[in-house]
DNA sequence: GTTAGAATCACTGTCAACAGTCGAGTGCTG
DNA sequence: CAGCACTCGACTGTTGACAGTGATTCTAAC
């Protein structure tokens, strides 16, 4: 079949350990595993079709992920998140991505960059009538960018390992309250902010964000 | 025997899993694991006499904290730091470390963890003529402290995930050139910045000394 | 000498089973 | 009926073994 596209992009042959552990971040983000929740090893090994030992690794890192909290005796629950505590992740993230803001700002050519963040952004804009979890997917996909642009790769590890309690915190406050963190105007503000090299505007765009975030996600309406 | 002070800490009974992470990591972050090296895990459980179970699940973690890179089938060795990786690792570090020092600024009532940070500066003065390793625990000990006692717990252990490739920067330029950072004034200036109340000021001076801490490192003599 | 193919090796991925331990019942005793 | 020892059940901690798969070595044909 001449000019035919063809896409052979290797066959998703990851391991069950990969697997699982993608199914239960779904599971336990998503809120069909409710916080608080007991996990019992046998049981959810059954579920999935894997032995206890496969599934004891996916655990383990779910667990440094803060998506399980360990109880007496190894036993593990599905980590409840406090306002406290959700104030406390968005802390953390807003001086993540504030390091993504100002690293991108001092890269000498940005015009790359920026593009691809404005590109992210007309995702999410191109996503406004769609369902409520695709249109968080396109935030968390701009945010991601953010740290990814920058090259440090241990920044975007880190920002990714909190990227599940994050979607744990937007899972606990409500759906509605998530996406109402995601005006366009704004993101396109930050993007703006890196577009100047302003790297003090830049960082304080990106706090006024994630304050105001947080404050919407426990703040009492 | 009226009068004796009893002190019965509860026996260790740490997880054979816990206590090969903790073996396993005090060998990398040592150099004992040289980077680079390849770990087999038949190998090593039989160093460490525990199965490979067992095994696996630390291994899992310290691939998390990013003292473990994997290659291809899943084969693990311990990672290699660049110079460019540990300046990385360093900003983040910093931007981590701003944060607490910012928060601790914003606590109305400072003076315990004042207190509690030059008694850690003290400890570390106090071991000046010591050895090496005992130098920089004392230093790793007062920047952990200054995360936790903010009372963000996500903060602390975001930095204690980071804090294996801490060592292993230190470890990979050399410990000599580890302890020149730890001049003990500097350390007291960040904590005075802190009981001013003045935020930026604390910034500032923590990323002062992040960068000419990563210079150091990284720096040719 | 070179190279295709076969046999072997060195690992990791996965599993099922055993052992230990804490808590919930359960029955016995006063 | 309260209290105490005992048994039972439910889990997690840990292990040894089997299976699959690239890499490597060996062999043989050209």
């Amino acid at each position: 079949m001449p000019g035919s596209v063809v896409t052979l992009l290797g066959l998703e042959k990851k391991s069950l350990r990969e697997q699982a552990l993608a199914s239960l971040r779904t599971a336990i983000t998503s809120g069909q595993l409710a916080p608080g929740r007991h996990l019992v090893e046998t049981e959810l090994s059954e579920m999935l079709q894997i032995s206890r030992g496969t599934l004891r690794e996916a655990l383990r890192q779910l667990e440094q992920e803060g998506l399980l909290s360990a109880g007496p005796r190894g036993r593990l629950s599905v980590r409840h998140l406090d306002e406290k505590e959700i104030k406390d992740i968005f802390a953390v993230r807003a001086a993540l991505e504030s390091l993504a803001a100002r690293t991108l700002c001092e890269l000498p050519d940005r015009m790359a960059v920026i593009e691809s963040l404005h590109q992210a952004i007309d995702v999410m804009e191109a996503l406004r009538g769609a369902s409520l979890e695709e249109r968080i997917e396109s935030d968390m996909e701009f945010h991601r960018s953010l740290c990814r642009l920058t090259g440090n790769e241990t920044l975007l590890h880190t920002w990714t390992s909190l990227e599940g309690s994050i979607r744990m915190s937007i899972m606990f406050a409500g759906l509605e309250r998530g996406v109402s963190n995601m005006s366009v105007e704004r993101h396109r503000d930050i993007v703006s902010a890196i577009d100047t090299g302003d790297a003090s505007l830049a960082r304080k765009t990106i706090h006024e964000h994630m304050d105001s975030a947080a404050d919407n996600l426990v703040g009492t309406p």
